[in-house]
DNA sequence: GTCTATATGCGGATAGAC
DNA sequence: GTCTATCCGCATATAGAC
């Protein structure tokens, strides 16, 4: 195989088990056997296990960027107000596995000296995306990542696993993603 | 020192450290240290890691639920609405270093199979007890845990530590927390 | 109640073959 | 481009002394 075709399923696969264990919980041995290669491949081809993470960093923000930017582009009223419209998109995001959660467990480490700088710098091209392009006043767009960071806090809980064994979890969720609530059960089965 | 002392002494560091390196980054040898006794000691008195990691989220959890039920409790109409008097206590916690973290790190690993059910288990304990005792509609509920998690995520991020030398961070932080944005500044010289 | 010493297992990384 | 074999360090846990 290529070797840039094999970098993307790898960062893929990566993103995947990142999101789900965390960045210490990950074993390079993890990612390989999800990205079907060898452990020394997977270090072999990214050098460090750190390098790795801050691959699969950048793709998950520059594919959620392009997301955001594509919806304020293309944006019609007729469809809804703007955070609703990009809220979809946002939500829509889930089904890249991996994507949303292996940002946030990145959040969750802004202490380390060398995630930090990266995690914040991004958080932030998101907010300016949304203050600058989308016309979002400050209040307007922390309000809207709010809900982004409730989201990925659920799914990192799965959370959606009880969706049909326990009520509360149920309207809980319902509450929290009107519409897309059924959702986070799916997710959760893996 | 009696065992009693030593075990909340213990708990308090672990709960900074859990929170700043999340549980697998943890090692027992850095509680240890943050407590100021011997690794071995550390496992002596819990069992296992885990185990130490499951007494800091209940002990995390226990704090958090009673402030809030005290908040309910004693609630003025004249200090402002419930949500914003609940949302206040729960900065105030900011103060208590690591408890709030400790609970988002556990957050983020709803797929582990021991600490997921204690994870999801404790976040419904809270919703619970915002719409039962705080008189919360679901919506209301999860409007305010959505500002819990934004706010757990800017700590998480140490966003507080470019408040004084990056103009958009403060906006930002002052967008989503009028009145306590300058706290996160200070939470994050550590 | 608290320590030092240490066994053991695991994971990231390297060497080197094909 | 991809593998097998392996080194080495680190972290949890145990043994046992004081």
């Amino acid at each position: 195989m290529r070797s840039e075709d094999r970098r993307e399923l790898i960062l893929a696969a990566a993103a995947v088990v990142f999101g789900e264990r965390g960045y210490v919980g990950t074993t390079t041995d993890a990612v390989a056997k999800a990205a079907g290669i060898s452990q020394p491949y997977v270090v072999r081809m990214f050098g460090t296990k750190a390098a790795l993470f801050q691959a699969v960093l950048d793709r998950s923000l520059d594919k959620l960027i392009l997301e955001f930017r594509q919806e304020i582009a293309e944006y019609d009223p007729a469809r809804g107000e703007l955070h609703a419209c990009i809220g979809r998109r946002y939500v829509e995001l889930l089904a890249d596995r991996g994507l949303l959660l292996s940002l946030m467990q990145a959040f969750m480490l802004g202490a380390d000296p060398e995630i930090g700088p990266t995690a914040r710098a991004g958080f932030l091209r998101v907010y300016r995306l949304l203050r600058d392009e989308g016309r979002f006043s400050p209040e307007e767009a922390t309000e809207f990542l709010s809900g982004g960071m409730m989201i990925n806090t659920l799914v990192g809980l799965r959370m959606g696993a009880d969706f049909d064994t326990d009520p509360e979890v149920r309207e809980m969720l319902t509450a929290a993603m009107p519409t897309k609530a059924a959702l986070l059960r799916d997710l959760a089965r893996h």
